[in-house]
DNA sequence: AGATCACTTAGAGTTAACTCAAGGTCAAGA
DNA sequence: TCTTGACCTTGAGTTAACTCTAAGTGATCT
């Protein structure tokens, strides 16, 4: 089964001006022609758009991506790199999803913020309470968002 | 207490450039100047940037980081738009996080698929091995990162 | 006094990743 | 046969977020 440029970029939420630019930049080397010079994607084509679609999505640049993608195509004396980049991107995953989770100690402290600003009414009332007044973890939650700094203005 | 910018730009590992800039895209509203001229960055100024830095992370652009100190500007008025953003943006970061969790899916069944072939020597011994035959926890990262598709080739 | 160094501005240049426009081809249906 | 619609190429334009250059100022060290 194959299919056209306009199915695919459908199927993945791409838009055909973006599956052309991969393919010129290198992206998308398991593309076929008809004789007439319309692409057409098969199972490989689709299976290596969805590791691309992967490693886009780990915030790998297109340079990145085609590198691993030329890789593939020099044959087995490459296992060992393509392996190690993926281990390697493992890695950089889990960095992001932690970096994440830190930023969320940040904003769960801002979310408790202003809801305590609007129930009192003003930034104003809820600035002057004390660090040591908050409730438990929200103090928790603003020490960890700001490091070793003792308290100060909140904007 | 108040920092130059060189020294703001150190502990935040940013460029000057790039503080300048913030600031001409009205992303530190908080800078204050010295009568010379002299940006000096007091507390506020840094909690403001800490919190730039915070939106930041969640891959928020500045255009919408913008929008956000334009409320804090506007005083009381706005408290209640402010709280709905961090919420949505609470949102916006457990959304990627859990893209990402998705995407270690196959990124990790490409680590066994690596190693594997590094074993056997050649990707194509591998690629000989029916899905049933692969571990059971492969097996799942395999359906799970490759949605309802029959097994098909993997490059 | 002169050098050094961090600061200032305005504005140009860069990079990544699209995004689009113009002009053309090709195959299928009325 | 003509039209429609999806495809094609080349090349230019866009956007975000920097990043740098040139030319100049101001404070401090020797």
């Amino acid at each position: 089964m194959t299919y056209s440029i306009g199915q695919v970029a459908e199927q993945y939420n791409l838009s055909i001006h973006t599956l052309r630019y991969y393919e010129k930049e290198g992206i998308l080397p398991f593309v076929k022609r008809t004789p007439s010079g319309i692409r057409k994607f098969d199972d490989d084509a689709l299976e290596g758009l969805r590791v691309v679609e992967c490693l886009k999505k780990t915030n790998m640049p297109l340079k990145d991506i085609k590198v691993f993608l030329d890789w593939c195509q020099e044959g087995n004396g490459t296992l060992e790199k393509r392996r190690d980049m993926f281990y390697e991107q493992k890695q950089a995953v889990l960095d992001q999803i932690a970096e994440l989770q830190e930023t969320l100690k940040l904003i769960d402290f801002k979310c408790w913020y202003y809801d305590s600003a609007l129930e009192l009414g003003s930034e104003e009332e809820i600035r002057k309470i004390p660090l040591e007044e908050m409730p438990e973890e929200i103090q928790e939650l603003y020490r960890e968002s700001h490091g070793e700094f003792s308290q100060d203005s909140m904007e």
